[in-house]
RNA sequence: GGGAGUUUAGCUCAGCUGGUUCAGAGCAUCUGCCUUACAAGCAGAGGGUCGGGGGUUCGAAUCCCUCAACUCCCA
């Protein structure tokens, strides 16, 4: 035979590629013969290269997407990358550093040349890998959030919703990251636990020789005060009242304010309040109508209006700040204390709450059929627990900070006029005949100035599923007629909110429309304890050194095998490993097939009831299967898939075709086996595509259009259950043989003998065979005993096997009193729920049949026991 | 501080509206096998008082209360 013994998957795998790409398989067009089914990837950045999150969530993917594909859908699964505003700037800038260049020195237009040079180098590693794990997307659609068609429509978006009065210019507290200059939203803050310390700082009360004493960890901003404030339920504090207090070392007055905000049980039960620096100040602030004053620079240092220590570094300051106070002592202590300070994300920076002038999106309105339609389940979020966070997040969103001080991305279409005018348009000139109608017809387009900033990233992601199809540019264009809304989107929990919320506005505001039906959340891939993984801990696997390893298609099922919906993946190469030993599986179980000689003048008749049984299995699981994607329990599928094709058809099925070492086997059964392998590998299809593809043309030689890729997915039929069942005895009994070889110490090349006493003699007669050749029994007879043998009780029927040796009576004793004690404790229980009056009268007739039954068994398989003990005295 | 979720064999998880053989699967473990498809394998076995406590019920892993631990979201 010249098929090696071990699959090698490598030179399948591109192999089988490069033909489904040629062959157009991956491409889908509107088509009205038929049904649409469309995914669109969730964008990987153009930063990143292939972690293991984008190989478990693109492998579900693939997996929809294919089956989909085989169930005559016109399959269209659109992909493309993100530009990702400041994960790409901090990438370009720190290359630029590496070359000697600041981004500082360079003009805006020079910085996006060198970003789009860099985009064009690494953007699209990540979609070459994704071909590595086999991925059928339509590669002839891949789009990029920032290609000229997808920012025009970002561009008319904020300019249709800053016309319908749903975006203005507003100021906020923000998350300010002062090294790299740019508010961040709160999901890009990191918040970690940092050692501090607590300072108590004396302040006068104004025309006395008292003191008040407040605690605070940042006391360089006790300049930035305008008010003390206490909580007016404070007994300890009433004489402050009404009172004014006088800022220590630059000496200003300013009030003391009541609000009940104030922790009496914190630090001192007196809070400095600091708008400008301190989120709940600012609100303190808003409430009691105080000024704010900002003394610190956009890179972190003191400005003027702090009056001392100017130009100075926040931390420096503080220390400064520390001394200063202890000199005319105003210190009274420093304390230890541990807090939670927010970082960035991208630069580490320590967050600065800062008051700034953003861009914000109305949400009130926008929001309101994007909570409705995933309350009503419209729209799907698979598992539907993931529905509670959604309201609770739909119901207290705050405005959307779409504003963002980078360069990368796509510009805020707004332009000021010297005048301080404001004029928003999707093109300078456009604006400047706005500006000219409106304010003044002498302005020439050098008097515009557009503003510096771009849009925060998901502001054009958000439109993803509505854009790649030229929704915006062409909204009434075949593609986005046929394939939106798109049916399944697979993505992480962790931006439910960022992202998946956001389209659904988008999808209900620009196409009144969702813009998918499904949302399937996976979980998080982390590593044995229990991280993340990330490129940064170093504790992920590189995806493709897997892929070479494994194989894609190992690597893909061991990425299934533990993954429900929603729940997080505790990778283990173990997982990948047990992949590939599956496709191995299946390999040799197709060199065994392969191998057979076929004569064409053998009977094929005593392998009918194999045959018949495993048909009949095979719908039952296939009904499994297809109830298993229907829930999107995509690893329930994947199992059931594993368990039919290692234990049903590899471990018995088969076992028990399989005909003795060099024989032939009959034409009926040979072409029912290669039927049923077809079945198999179409079931298999979208886990394991490479293996699969290339055992179905190893099969036959097939035609371009006869691939397995587009092969019908095979419809479940009805199954004859008692049919199973009978099967299922007769594997009892194998098994019960196996068990008494394996127990007694016979090998099983030693041929046995077995006796079965039974009132239903046809319920193995017709497995006969079956039996004889598992179990290697030289025979079967129907009898009520045997000497010197070995038995078991099935039911009420007993078996025995007569055996060369003595038997050891005494531990043989021993087993079947152990049964009959345990099998009449059961018979015990059973009894007392039957003689339970209310069990009886209060429970569903069938539950009560049910108990009757278990009770006839137990008492049949008694008897059987009984008696066979009583044979061995 | 507020809210949500989780807690079932060593590990990862099923177990729908309480009742089909005293709780299931995969992996791992143990025992015996290199039996010509496969040792990346075959055959067999062991392993859980369903987080603790209380309650409702004829009956609870499944419903209610309470406590504990962990995770996440929001502040």
């Amino acid at each position: 035979m010249s098929i090696a013994t071990k699959y090698n998957p490598q030179e399948t795998e591109s192999k089988w590629y490069q033909y489904w790409l040629d062959n157009g398989f991956f491409k889908a067009k509107a088509n009205p013969e038929k049904k649409p089914y469309t995914i669109v990837i969730p964008p990987p950045n153009v930063t990143g290269v292939l972690h293991m999150g984008h190989m478990l969530n693109n492998t579900i993917q693939d997996v929809l997407i294919r089956r989909a594909r085989m169930k005559g859908m016109e399959a269209c699964w659109v992909p493309g990358t993100d530009h990702a505003s400041i994960a790409t700037e901090a990438k370009v800038v720190a290359m630029l550093k590496e070359k000697g260049i600041d981004k500082k020195n360079i003009s805006r237009e020079d910085f996006l040349k060198h970003a789009w040079e860099w985009k064009e180098k690494y953007g699209g590693i990540i979609l070459e890998q994704l071909k590595k794990l086999g991925a059928s997307c339509d590669w002839d659609r891949t789009r990029f959030t920032m290609e000229e068609d997808l920012s025009a429509a970002v561009i008319d978006v904020f300019v249709d919703l800053f016309n319908k009065g749903q975006i203005y210019r507003g100021i906020r507290m923000v998350n300010w990251d002062p090294k790299g200059k740019t508010a961040l939203s709160d999901d890009e803050v990191i918040f970690k636990e940092v050692r501090s310390k607590l300072y108590h700082i004396k302040y006068q009360i104004e025309g006395t020789q008292d003191f008040l004493t407040i605690a605070t960890t940042r006391p360089e901003t006790i300049m930035a005060d305008v008010a003390i404030c206490i909580n007016p339920n404070d007994s300890r504090f009433t004489h402050l009242k009404g009172k004014r207090a006088i800022i220590p070392l630059i000496n200003k007055s300013i009030p003391i304010i009541e609000d009940d905000y104030v922790d009496m049980e914190f630090g001192t039960g007196c809070l400095k309040v600091t708008p400008a620096h301190d989120l709940n100040d600012y609100e303190i602030g808003l409430r009691h109508k105080l000024e704010v004053i900002d003394i610190l620079n956009d890179d972190g240092t003191l400005n003027e209006k702090a009056q001392i220590l100017v130009g100075e570094d926040r931390f420096i300051a503080r220390k400064k700040i520390a001394k200063l106070l202890a000199e005319v002592d105003q210190l009274v202590k420093e304390e230890d204390y541990m807090s939670n300070v927010g970082h960035s994300e991208r630069t580490d920076a320590v967050i600065e709450p800062k008051l700034s002038l953003q861009w914000f999106l109305k949400m009130d309105q926008i929001t309101k059929p994007a909570l409705e339609n995933v309350m009503n389940d419209q729209i799907q979020l698979h598992p539907a627990k993931f529905k509670n966070m959604y309201r609770s997040w739909m119901e207290n969103v705050r405005d959307w900070c779409i504003s963002r001080q980078l360069w990368w991305g796509h510009r805020i279409p707004a332009y000021y006029l010297p005048s301080g005018e404001i004029v928003v348009a999707n093109s300078p000139e456009k604006a400047l005949a706005i500006a000219q109608e409106k304010y003044d017809a002498t302005l020439t387009i050098k008097d515009l100035r557009q503003d510096e900033d771009v849009l925060d990233t998901w502001f054009s992601s958000w439109l993803w599923p509505i854009s790649v199809f030229d929704g915006f540019k062409d909204p009434e264009n075949e593609d986005i007629k046929y394939f939106y809304p798109t049916n399944d989107l697979v993505t992480a929990p962790e931006i439910l909110f960022f992202w998946v919320a956001r389209m659904i506005m988008a999808g209900y505001e620009y196409r009144g429309q969702m813009p998918f039906k499904n949302v399937y959340l996976t979980g998080i891939v982390r590593d044995k304890q229990g991280r993340k993984m990330s490129k940064s801990l170093g504790n992920s696997p590189d995806p493709i050194d897997l892929i070479e390893q494994y194989g894609a298609d190992g690597v893909r099922t061991g990425m299934l095998f533990s993954s429900p919906a929603g729940n997080d993946l505790p990778f283990d190469e173990k997982l990948v490993e047990q992949g590939r030993n599956f496709s191995n599986k299946i390999w040799n179980a197709f060199r065994l097939v392969k191998g057979w000689e076929i004569d064409p003048k053998l009977d094929g008749s005593h392998n009918a009831a194999a045959i018949s049984w495993f048909e009949n299995r095979l719908n039952q699981a296939l009904s499994e299967i297809e109830e298993h994607f229907d829930k999107f329990r995509i690893s329930d599928a994947l199992m059931t898939t594993y368990k039919l094709v290692w234990d049903d058809f590899c471990s018995w099925y088969l076992e028990m075709i399989k005909p003795a070492y060099q024989q032939p086997i009959d034409q009926q059964t040979y072409d029912k086996t290669i039927e049923i392998f077809e079945q198999l590998l179409k079931i298999l299809h979208p886990f394991m595509p490479f293996i699969t593809e290339e055992l179905w043309h190893q099969i036959k030689e097939r035609s371009i259009d006869q691939s397995l890729i587009i092969a019908d997915w095979p419809s479940a039929r009805a199954f004859d259950i008692a049919d199973i069942q009978g099967m299922e005895l007769t594997f009892e009994v194998v098994s019960q043989i196996r068990n008494i070889r394996a127990s007694k110490g016979i090998s099983p090349k030693v041929e046995l003998e077995l006796i079965i006493k039974t009132t239903q003699q046809d319920k193995y007669i017709q497995y006969q065979n079956i039996i004889t050749k598992l179990a290697n029994v030289e025979s079967i007879s129907f009898g009520d005993e045997a000497a010197n043998s070995l038995s078991f009780v099935i039911k009420g029927d007993e078996f025995f096997i007569p055996v060369a040796g003595e038997v050891n009576l005494e531990e043989e004793k021993a087993n079947i009193i152990a049964e009959l004690e345990y099998t009449k404790g059961f018979l015990n229980s059973v009894m007392k729920k039957l003689s339970n009056e209310k069990f009886v009268s209060g429970a569903p007739e069938q539950v009560v049949a049910n108990e009757k039954k278990k009770q006839a068994d137990a008492e049949a398989k008694i008897k059987a026991l009984e008696e066979s003990l009583a044979k061995l005295k």
